[in-house]
DNA sequence: TTTT
DNA sequence: TTTT
């Protein structure tokens, strides 16, 4: 059935790249998209939106985008639930992106970390699409430590694939 | 910032309408989308999306369409939080529906409990979109009884209208 | 860059079914979708949208759909030109379908003239999505006879394939 | 019906603004979108849409954005048609856009011909929406000369205005 | 808490 | 050249 979404908004901290235990890459990632219009209060507000993209774009995502960075995100709503650690039912509404777009790299990790960044407005060509193609399985290691702390614990198995 | 979804689903539940303290309808309901493949297991599963529509479009969600419908959705997505009685704070993720589509009413109200319907087939070409009227303030009583079992514990005030 | 396209439309005839010299299937068609408001005359108008769509999504579109059939179309659009007979430029724009989903079959070839069709709403589930899978190259036949009255005029090589 | 188009792209040109008879605003533009993908020859392509805007989101674009500019577009397609000087019926497909997203204003006129512009990255939390509001029937001349070179023989009436 |  |  149809379940499309578009957005354009900013991550609201560097992407969460991790591997599954047979080396397919999956970051996660929140982007805060600003209301076209203000509250009561006259404020703008945003809304914050959780996405998930997987293998090579997940890749690109955490290697060329950071906290701050303008992009597009083209994918579906996909719901699930879990159990907490009280026993509690947790719902969770996530995007699973097909692909995104880079707009703007600002505070991106190329230009902070890895210094001598040739600066925005050069990724706006590209665009990094989910391929269909089989996990690479290749030399990466398992995520290890880096306990989470979003409200989605993800202990990630391929059973998360999205195909 | 571009935030826009459009979705095809069926109500998992009749909708549910309430008024504002001011007579501004809103409906919630919940579409359930299947996914275009199938899971490790082989079986099909399904998204289950909450969403949000105001005014009129809201009262005709809810006189015309009932659990099993078939509707379409455009709109945007909508993230807010509050703190449950447990002292957690939970994070919600709806659509704020723009308009919806009626595309088959199988298992509507007016087919079952308002009997004498004239059948499936008559809505498709309806499509109810949210103007932008000004409340109605009208003869409407405020929401009564009727206890939310769902985990959005919404008091309808209108600070709640979408702008 | 970000192009996505979501409609919900009737065919306003068969698909036109084809196959390229390589024989991958390729179906032409057009929905009508009607416009939300009335115009100056208070007459309800409609849009009517060229899609092609590839492989076996426009086989299965060609089988199980046809004239008058309600059908989910998500895709992106795409832009040609090309010189006619009169050495004009004619320019074309099209959404190309990722996936179709068939919403209601109403007088669709499975109805009509293979007779036995089960009768409308079993197709609702499905959903036809191109695969990345490369060109079946098989035993189909060219494209014969059935002169394209149409204003796109394709002779079809496999230089068409959208990737 | 569904009809929903999302476009991210840069302007071909300088947007076209125009004034209805009764002086409502409307600009008219094209954005090239670059494809995700490369052709046979291992090149870029890029579609070429048209799109409309209407009212004050007409004049906004016209002042902010320019040749080059980058923009988000959120809209629906539509379509129509008229007879060209030889007696030929010309197809026309057109994006009706409901906002408008400056993402980046490169070479726009505000940075070009009005000078002091204070460079780029200040327009994109502004998004600059239709509003339902009446035309303004305010102090606009019609619009003059500046033939149209486009396709598209767009002599303005109010019978136009999108609803 | 889920629809066909 | 258009569907219900």
């Amino acid at each position: 059935m149809l379940n499309r979404v578009v957005l354009v908004g900013r991550l609201t901290k560097d992407p969460d790249l991790r591997y599954t235990a047979s080396g397919v890459a999956v970051a996660n990632f929140t982007i805060a998209v600003n209301r076209p219009f203000s509250n009561q209060q006259g404020e703008r507000e945003a809304d914050f939106i959780n996405c998930v993209i997987w293998r090579k774009p997940a890749e690109n995502l955490a290697n060329y985008m950071g906290k701050g960075s303008l992009i597009g995100v083209d994918g579906r709503i996909q719901t699930r639930s879990y159990d907490n650690q009280d026993g509690q039912r947790v719902y969770v509404t996530e995007i699973v992106a097909d692909s995104v777009q880079f707009l703007e790299s600002r505070n991106s990790k190329s230009n902070q970390s890895q210094g001598g960044g040739q600066g925005s407005g050069s990724y706006q060509d590209n665009q990094y699409q989910n391929q269909q193609q089989a996990p690479s399985n290749n030399q990466y290691s398992q995520p290890t430590g880096s306990p989470n702390d979003s409200m989605e614990p993800i202990d990630i198995s391929d059973d998360d694939l999205p195909f």
